[in-house]
DNA sequence: GTTGTTGACTGACTTGAGTCATAAATGATA
DNA sequence: TATCATTTATGACTCAAGTCAGTCAACAAC
């Protein structure tokens, strides 16, 4: 699946779009890539706006053409690290096939590698409950294994945009609430919060609390 | 169960309280009381600090003494609708004695309720930011439905803490989505959030199902 | 009553987000 | 190449949030 920033990335580069076109791209990615540097390199809250538009070297009043706020500019970075790390954990999947037991797998893995990546937690905090930006940025790979298990007929809700509102709530407020604890509270956290998740979406509570709590395998560091 | 607003306007009438004890309580209560008034009156977004603090006739920096922000002013606020609600629907409950049905009862009405109160409306889609102030606000009304539930062996979690934050967010986010919904549409969504909040708290799918969609009774307009 | 200490209160000030009139760049047309 | 229309970029400006050094009221100790 496709990110914005590779897709900012071909376009700058790409032959079969207008000059303007290309430097709009540019120019966005530029912004993006200076936010992520900068908000990377120090306390995120004390990046401000004119320093990203300074770093990215384009005028002030020009970042507001792209992203609304300092909030919108780090959906397309989120994003993009979502991509990596969906990618990755995907690749720890190894023999496992019932769409149940891969979404217990990515859900919680994912959310321990939210809470380690400083970008991603200051999102959370600052996001409390979903806005449509962080929709934006992760509701593609979220919501990719649930209708897996929809499809396989072991999980049903009986309305699939209500229940995409109510997962990315109930996941981003329970990780909230993991944030200020150690991994291993955290972990324990995470799978508690992923057993009700399944229960919700429709999976006998005994299930739910089989499969949310399995051994873990660590992943590989990603590259 | 009491709130802060009446805990204030005890505060400040008590002669078991020093005079500056009273003093600050009483300053308190007119920023939220002036809060309350302007937010009800025009656009909330355009309600700003220094027009709270000139109607509550306190100086600028004082409001800071008080609440880190626009937000958490607002906080004592809907606590306090939350609890007059609350009562109110409660008032509403009849025959009713199977907590399950108690609970699903409480938490439809009140999600509809939320989404008529202008108030309660901007402070759900502002909440992007802290959810600590949501719980704070409502958590304790919301909450004890719950407890009943557990309590009767009916319903089971495996994590309070986690089940509340889970809770709090699939509500408030599920809500959200509702924002721009006619009545119609909002009420059936909120139906099938309730049946999956259900779900996650351990009713088996089918009761659930059942529980959530009942026909519900009209709330009486409220005094 | 006088003095000292504490901590609540204040509003001028700083900072940064977001706006908007203006400028620059582009490309179409003659 | 000159002219014009249109789109895109800019940074000076505005306005509100949040800070903080100083003021003042209350009370305690003498």
């Amino acid at each position: 699946m496709s990110t914005e920033i590779a897709e900012l990335e071909r376009a700058v580069s790409s032959d079969d779009l207008s000059r303007v076109e290309r430097k709009r791209c540019d120019a966005r990615l530029r912004i993006i890539r200076a936010a992520e540097r900068l908000m990377i390199e120090g306390p995120i809250d004390e990046v401000t706006i004119a320093d990203i538009t300074r770093a990215a070297d384009v005028g002030h009043g020009s970042f507001y053409l792209h992203f609304k706020s300092k909030h919108e500019v780090l959906v397309p970075i989120i994003q993009d690290r979502a991509a990596r790390w969906d990618a990755h954990v995907r690749d720890h999947l190894g023999a496992l096939e019932d769409p149940v037991e891969i979404l217990a797998f990515t859900t919680r893995h994912m959310a321990r590698v939210a809470l380690e990546d400083p970008l991603w937690r200051w999102f959370l905090i600052h996001s409390g409950v979903p806005t449509e930006d962080m929709a934006a940025a992760v509701g593609r790979f979220g919501a990719r294994d649930f209708q897996a298990g929809f499809a396989s007929g072991r999980l049903a809700v009986p309305d699939v945009e209500v229940c995409n509102r109510f997962i990315l709530g109930a996941y981003v407020s329970a990780l909230l609430g993991c944030v200020d604890m150690d991994a291993d509270a955290a972990g324990k956290a995470i799978d508690v919060m992923v057993e009700m998740l399944l229960r919700a979406v429709g999976l006998p509570a005994d299930e739910a609390a089989d499969v949310a709590h399995r051994p873990l395998s660590e992943l590989r560091p990603m590259s």
